[in-house]
RNA sequence: GGGGAGAUUCCCGAGCGGCCAAAGGGGUCAGACUGUAAAUCUGAUGGCUCAGCCUUCGGCGGUUCGAAUCCGCCUCUCCCCA
């Protein structure tokens, strides 16, 4: 049925495997895009509006940035894809010459459910600017992100409120099915990878490995540069997130990326990579960045707490981020307390570095076939929440 | 010197006889956050042996079954006129 083209012919949309470890199904690679290429296992920041908040381009790349996101929906709604395209397209209005991957909006018709109703043609929710209704399909959203010219889009998916119902949850994969088939065709019409736009299907199926082995199959009958698990920690238990990503992973192509959206955490990270996930994105770092949660190496860390007050010593001593070469956690937690807009900024700097460093570290060890050790002197030392 | 207004729990500020440990802000303290409606949101904020009790509304003394609220005096602050 599926019938799988050589990756030669689409060398733009290359991923290419170079590790992979002996202890579980973590693979290390490449994936290149027409902006430049991705080492994988990694990690995008979130861009939504097409900034990612309080972080210069520049600085973006020196933490460690490659490839960040942004938001078809939130763009459509302001300042509109036909603007982004006059300013010179979503490279231009981020200032940012990497690859770019675009989310379809089909996260919003979850996140913002009270504002959404879902039918089988699409869905309609209330702008979040205006309150006007806003009608997403599958076709509007491909041309949403082919105007906004991303290196990559993402499938319009039904992502079910409840994932453990199942009958929701059968709706929804169904949908993201059917959909699937109208994104791929109008992704054609537009002229496919040739216009430098690559364009990912989205697995569903909530805490059920059933139904996410089926949606996978779904997915599979349409040959794509590569695939995402979605609808994943949206409240449940990470084990049901294990379990669900454990059941899905194994059947997609080896030799196309596999994005796990909107995780997460460093633990979420050594789940996902042990199962052979490539990419991830998550808002944690950033949003922690602005409401003083910090990630360190001896656990998480609160910058608002009374007791950093007068502490002179780095958030991070194993950090080469801005924030813990030139401050210390007193300094920290004075800018947070005040709401000073650089204590927003050092800390998601801060996060993002983190989190890149841990990435590194995560690519090096499957190179060096020594993930799982990694694992243990990772996660273990930051299990806790330090206290002052 | 004369006339007027006022002193409330960390701060500002409601309250004007019982439903007041006392509205609402601010500050402070703590928590949440996973494809960003998020520099946001939630909770706590007199004390205790905590479904109750004790101490609080400038001070002292009254009225009343009952007072932050009414009365008298005192202390201090602000405004206007001389």
């Amino acid at each position: 049925m599926v019938k799988v083209t050589a990756p030669s012919t689409r060398s733009r949309f290359a991923f290419r495997v170079e590790a992979r470890s002996s202890e579980c199904a973590a693979r290390a690679g490449v994936f290149a895009t027409p902006h430049g290429e991705v080492e994988t296992p990694a990690f995008m920041p979130v861009g939504t509006r097409g900034t990612v908040k309080g972080v210069l381009p520049r600085d973006l790349a020196a933490l460690g940035t490659r490839m960040v996101l942004a938001n078809a929906y939130h763009l459509h709604l302001r300042p509109g894809e036909g603007t982004v395209a006059k300013l010179g397209g979503l490279h231009r209005l981020m200032g940012w010459d990497g690859p770019i991957l675009t989310d379809s909006g089909g996260y919003q018709v979850f996140s913002l459910a009270h504002l959404s109703r879902v039918d089988d043609d699409g869905a309609t929710l209330r702008s979040v600017v205006d309150g006007s209704p806003v009608r997403l399909t599958p076709e509007g959203v491909i041309d949403i992100q082919r105007a906004l010219g991303a290196d990559v889009a993402m499938a319009f998916d039904h992502c079910p409120a409840d994932p453990t119902d199942r009958p929701a949850v059968e709706a929804a994969t169904a949908r993201t099915r059917a959909w699937l088939g109208r994104c791929v065709a109008r992704h054609r019409h537009h002229g496919g990878e040739e216009t430098g736009q690559a364009l990912f299907g989205i697995v569903q199926g909530g805490v059920f490995e059933d139904l996410r082995r089926g949606s996978v199959e779904s997915a599979l009958e349409h040959d794509l540069p590569g695939y995402a698990i979605g609808g994943v920690s949206v409240g449940e238990d990470r084990d049901d997130v294990r379990r669900a990503v454990g059941a899905a992973a194994p059947l997609l192509p080896q030799d196309r990326p596999r994005y796990l959206m909107g995780v997460g955490t460093p633990a979420d990270f050594f789940d996902a990579v042990e199962s052979g996930l490539d990419l991830f994105d998550c808002v944690t770092p950033t949003r922690h960045g602005r409401t003083h949660g910090a990630f360190t190496s001896g656990g998480t860390v609160n910058l608002r707490n009374t007791g950093w007050k007068d502490d002179p010593s780095p958030l991070d001593p194993e950090c080469d981020c801005p924030a813990c070469e030139r401050f210390g956690k007193g300094t920290l937690r004075h800018l947070c307390a005040s709401r000073e807009m650089l204590g927003a900024m050092l800390l998601t700097l801060h996060n993002l570095r983190f989190f890149h460093r841990l990435l590194e570290r995560i690519r090096t060890a499957i190179r060096d076939d020594r993930l799982l050790s990694l694992r243990a002197e990772v996660l273990e030392p930051m299990r806790q929440r330090l206290k002052p």
